[in-house]
RNA sequence: GUGGCUGUAGCUCAAUUGGUAGAGUGUCGGACUGUGGAUCCGAAUGUUGUGGGUUCAAGCCCCACCAGCCACCCCA
């Protein structure tokens, strides 16, 4: 036997699922002016080498890249924002006015070891808001995204955000970090040994040197006047919104493209994935990938996540029955049930036996179908020209003329 | 990538100290030849994750691999 790859999964009975999540995030994303985009699933790796970091563990570890036959290198993506940004330089969408906002969706990949939540391919609803850099954006696509979560009856979560400086004051605070951390360097764990040449930010949020990063300077005390107040502006208008949030210094997010504000929408009871979105400002992201500057914020979502979280709140809706199933009472009535079922195929989702069970096992077949009306068709249906209508739920049952069907199942 | 736990029917799980697998549920059929969800009866289904090894004998012990879960790492 053949099995899927690891950390890859089928969606079978629970299609509906997605698409009802997936209908209902297009829904508030359109509702708030945004357009989906559609990029590749691959691209050039050096997008995401220059996008999302070099120095970044998505990129370090995490990426499907492969060489083509072209000889070309090849990464599956592994995030939504560059592509869009690398569609967005390319089609100069700047020229059609600013701001541009855009949705997305689809599945990444990062090879990781799978865990509940943590698949190699997952799913991203995403939206980037492209041109502003006023803190109202931030707000803007934050909103929306609560929008989203309510939108699908989650409500247990938990929204943290923090700055992370920008170009003039990250360096400062990253220096005063150092300084603070460079007498703990023999007590720190390996990994925050490599974290303090590499990104020393990363330091914050090691939950085994948890004790020392409470001591530690807070970038908040660091900001530049301007990032100050652009994260002061946002809080302000976060609290006009009545919008809860924490503001949580350890959250620095693993992508280097992030300036001033970041954020994520936390679960808690998801265990230690429990991050079901994130997202932030990316001022500097279009130009380092050669177009020109363009301030932007965005995030996305991760489905399979939000899908936890909804089993884990109850939330779940219930599936949909089919709305009509045709039975025959004799093979003769056969062809006869096929052709009232197309007919109402036309108005409802209907079903009709082709397995020859008998009538009784057609009944069956319609309770499990959670039909809602089942029309028998027998001898005396067909003779009298009425159709025996039953309602599953009540068992109420009577003859009708074809119309009348239309009018009793459209309720 | 590191560490720990797990892997038996479609699903959830049993199987004394090693003695070549069983229940519930689901599926199908019948009781019920024009009526489902209830009840009763019956039937089918497994190379016990895969491959080696130890043993007279392995679901059980050992090794490797694969997969899942949990934690780390990191994030969606």
């Amino acid at each position: 036997m053949i099995s899927r790859i690891k950390g890859t999964e089928d969606t079978i009975e629970e299609s509906w699922l997605w698409e009802w999540i997936e209908g209902r995030f297009k829904e508030v994303a359109t509702n708030f002016g945004f357009t989906q985009i559609r990029t590749p699933t691959f691209e050039a790796t050096e997008l995401f080498d220059r996008g999302v970091g070099n120095e970044t563990d998505i990129v370090q570890k995490e990426m499907y890249t492969f060489e083509d036959k072209g000889g070309r290198s090849i990464t599956l993506r592994p995030e939504g924002t560059a592509p869009v940004m690398r569609a967005f330089i390319e089609h100069n969408l700047s020229s059609k006015g600013l701001p541009q906002k855009l949705f997305y969706y689809g599945p990444m990949f990062r090879y990781e070891k799978p865990q509940s939540g943590r698949l190699r391919e997952f799913h991203q609803f995403g939206a980037e808001l492209i041109g502003s850099a006023l803190p109202i954006a931030d707000v803007f696509v934050i909103s929306m995204a609560i929008e989203m979560l309510n939108s699908v009856g989650l409500t247990n979560f938990k929204l943290k955000i923090n700055s992370t400086g920008d170009e003039k004051c990250r360096p400062e605070y990253v220096k005063a970090l150092r300084n603070y951390y460079r007498d703990l360097l023999p007590k720190l764990c390996d990994d925050c040994k490599v974290r303090y040449e590499r990104n020393v930010l990363r330091l914050l949020d090691c939950k085994k040197d948890a004790q020392y990063a409470k001591d530690a300077p807070k970038i908040t005390d660091y900001l530049c006047s301007d990032c100050k107040a652009h994260f002061e502006t946002l809080k302000r208008y976060l609290d006009e919104l009545d919008i809860q949030y924490e503001v949580d210094p350890s959250i620095v997010r693993g992508l280097d493209y992030y300036t001033r504000t970041v954020f994520e929408f936390k679960y808690p009871a998801l265990g230690a994935q429990d991050a079901i979105g994130g997202g932030g400002r990316y001022d500097k992201l279009i130009e380092e990938l050669g177009g020109s500057k363009t301030p932007s914020v965005g995030f996305a979502f991760g489905i399979e996540r939000i899908i936890l979280a909804l089993k884990m709140e109850n939330k779940v809706p219930e599936a949909k029955g089919i709305d009509v199933y045709v039975i025959a009472v004799e093979d003769a009535q056969r062809v006869e049930s096929l052709k009232i079922a197309k007919a109402l195929s036309k108005f409802f989702t209907v079903d009709v036996d082709i397995m020859g069970r008998n009538l009784k096992g057609q009944f069956s077949q319609a309770s499990k179908e959670n039909a809602r009306f089942v029309i028998v068709i027998g001898e005396e249906e067909i003779k009298e020209g009425l159709y025996t209508i039953k309602n599953m739920k009540t068992g109420e049952q009577k003859r009708v003329r074809f119309s009348d069907i239309i009018e009793m199942v459209k309720i």
